[in-house]
DNA sequence: AGGAGATAGA
């Protein structure tokens, strides 16, 4: 193709170029006018001209294109790389525009005020603050330390890499400060939980804008202090969407369903990411029916979902609407699998994945680890480094917490043991408390206490109650109550800790100790967790709670049930043991031993309604107690059936008078 | 022509 200019044919206007901002103009258009240019005049300027404004549309094949046409040209201008490195810090790979800038200084262009902050945007959005450095030398040398966009792009970068005081230097020597930089050091405060600086900085500004005022509320609501950020929102002068969005977040953060909805219908316009807050509050609080009313308002009222709001769990509306299965919705999909107990669907939707992250990973091992596969997460965890993807500190939570569910005690120590020297991850508090888990349920309760002792940091509440777990099962009373009664001061708003001491009482046949800590919950004003155990029938959820009465086919439930009681009572010798039921793990309770469990009625239901092929899926809120342990192996034998039952902690999979838990749990 | 703020998977 010549490269010689045709000085007989006119060049394209400019119009025709403008119109490449039209988004219905296809990739063909602009090869078109690409090839006429290189036609009829060939003009590097051109060309650079088509680059640079190909570069600023929204799509990405177009930023592609660019790259293109930039790398067939000779002597790139240096607005062509101002252009592409504008648009490659806030592209999807932002370290790409690094290399560029080395081109340019490569080529002896000088990078002017236009190119700095987007170069110092790329470092900082790639977390190559080394970069940053480097480029802050440059900034000084060329003179440009005190251009206000350029030191606010710097402060921002010091911020987010851990260098406040970097920051703050920056910041103070600055003549030149605008809003914009001030709002740069606020956020910085904000980002390191500092609020109370946030704060001073915020209140010495002449002029706050919008976002100064978004920043700390959104601050105040990382650090949980709604109210704060509660007061600022009402006294704003002037609010935007995004001072909405931030406050709605803070609302969702705590967990506060009431105020978030109040907000949220206050609002006097939403886009897709409130209604994406919105969603993940019901979502995050366990309330499926009323997220799943939400998405289907949001579709009403014409809000296009995103990736995100589809990992909310809907499958076939991914099917139909053909969004793209990327790794965040891949990953939802896998987690509601794993956790609704379809492993096989989890593990078929997880290997259709192209690309799978240490996030992807992690959560299908954790689903095995749920359902006591041991052998195969640790399959995936050597696929996972065959793979070339780091595990991280989650991905030894998911690992022990697998050895727990299967109480395999040595392979969960060596684990333990190599992660520091083999992987460089320190362990945290809860990978010692899988591990007091593990040797807790193994009845290992001296070794245990042993690591306890041992912890280079304070347990948690959860590591302890796992020891009083364990306790519990082990019929240990003298640990039990040294450990149940820290448990209660520690957390003395926590029902289940109460319930576990005072059947730990119990147990031991210590009826006043067990009636004090059963008065001293009264006291506290704690009222116990109802066990509930749900049922899915054509879309519909019925739920059950212990001795419950209130289901319209009650009569029949609990005619199937004496019917039950006959057949294993014939088939087996079943009895109903009620020593058992006093061993009741830390959360359904003694009183609760007259009635019938939740488990129970909806095992009955299923019975009645479910095709006989079906597995029977039973979602329960609390610990499996024994005796209803026993009775589904029971029925899963004599009625032939395979019930599923997902429990706090994991899941059991009965069939033929077995569980897959193999009664260590 | 530029620099700062909100949602979203373990």
């Amino acid at each position: 193709m010549s490269r010689t200019p045709n000085p007989h044919t006119n060049p394209p206007s400019n119009p025709q170029i403008l119109s490449l901002f039209n988004p219905c103009k296809t990739l063909r258009h602009l090869k078109q006018l690409h090839a006429q240019i290189i036609t009829h005049h060939n003009s590097p300027f051109q060309l650079s001209a088509l680059a640079s404004l190909s570069a600023l549309s929204p799509f990405p094949t177009f930023l592609a294109y660019a790259k293109t046409i930039f790398h067939h040209l000779q002597n790139p201008p240096p607005s062509l790389y101002n252009s592409l490195i504008r648009a490659l810090s806030s592209s999807k790979t932002p370290p790409e525009a690094l290399p560029l800038y080395h081109a340019m200084l490569q080529s002896g262009l000088k990078p002017d005020h236009m190119t700095y902050p987007f170069v110092i945007k790329a470092c900082n959005e790639s977390s190559m603050t080394w970069f940053g450095l480097l480029v802050h030398t440059h900034v000084v040398k060329s003179g440009f330390e005190c251009d206000s966009y350029i030191v606010s792009s710097l402060i921002h970068l010091y911020a987010n890499g851990k260098d406040l005081g970097a920051a703050k230097q920056l910041f103070n020597l600055c003549s030149d400060r605008d809003v914009v930089s001030w709002n740069a050091m606020i956020d910085g405060y904000v980002k390191h939980g500092e609020m109370g600086h946030a704060r001073i900085v915020f209140d010495r500004m002449v002029c706050r804008d919008v976002i100064s005022w978004n920043t700390m509320i959104n601050g105040y609501a990382i650090v949980g202090k709604i109210d704060e950020a509660k007061r600022l929102f009402d006294e704003m002068p002037e609010r935007n969407l995004v001072s909405w969005n931030s406050m709605l977040a803070g609302f969702v953060k705590c967990g506060n369903v009431e105020d978030a909805f109040g907000l949220f219908s206050e609002m006097p316009c939403r886009d897709v990411v409130s209604w994406n807050s919105m969603l993940a509050c019901y979502a995050q609080c366990g309330k499926p029916n009323e997220a799943l009313a939400l998405f289907d308002q949001m579709r009403a009222v014409g809000i296009k979902p995103t990736e995100a709001t589809v990992g909310l769990h809907l499958h076939t509306y991914i099917n139909d609407n053909r969004i793209e299965v990327n790794s965040i919705v891949g990953t939802a999909l896998v987690d509601m699998y794993a956790k609704c107990g379809k492993i096989s669907l989890a593990t078929q939707v997880f290997n259709a994945m192209e690309s799978k992250d240490v996030l992807a990973w992690n959560t299908i091992i954790a689903g095995m680890a749920i359902h006591g596969n041991v052998k195969e997460a640790q399959q995936l965890f050597k696929e996972m480094k065959e793979a070339g993807v780091e595990p991280n500190d989650i991905t030894f939570v998911a690992m022990l917490s697998a050895c727990s569910h299967a109480g395999m005690v040595d392979e969960g120590q060596k684990l333990l043991d190599c992660m520091s020297s083999s992987y460089g991850i320190e362990p945290k508090v809860e990978h010692y408390g899988c591990v007091i888990d593990l040797l807790a349920r193994a009845g290992l309760l001296e070794e245990a206490m042993e690591l306890i002792g041992t912890l280079p940091m304070e347990p948690n509440p959860c590591a302890l109650g796992a020891l009083l777990g364990g306790c519990r099962i082990h019929g240990n009373f003298e640990l039990g109550e040294m450990v149940g009664k820290r448990l209660i001061n520690l957390q003395p708003c926590h029902s289940g800790r109460y319930i576990l001491l005072s059947n730990i009482y119990a147990a031991a046949k210590k009826w006043d100790d067990a009636r004090k800590v059963r008065n001293l919950m009264k006291v506290n004003g704690i009222s116990k967790v109802p066990g509930v155990s749900v049922i899915e029938l054509k879309g519909m959820v019925h739920r059950f709670v212990a001795g419950d009465w209130s289901h319209p086919e009650s009569n029949k439930i609990y005619e199937k049930l004496n019917e039950i009681h006959t057949r294993l009572k014939s088939a087996i010798g079943y009895s109903a043991d009620t020593g058992y039921v006093l061993l009741d793990m830390e959360e359904e309770d003694k009183e609760h031993a007259l009635a019938v469990h939740s488990e129970k009625l909806a095992i009955a239901y299923g019975l009645l309604h479910l095709d006989s092929k079906e597995a029977i899926r039973i979602v329960k809120n609390l610990r499996v107690c024994r005796d209803c342990h026993h009775v589904t192996k029971l029925i899963s034998k004599v009625y032939g059936r395979e019930i599923i039952v997902r429990d706090r902690n994991r899941f059991h999979h009965f069939e033929d008078g077995e569980c897959s838990c193999l009664d260590f749990w």
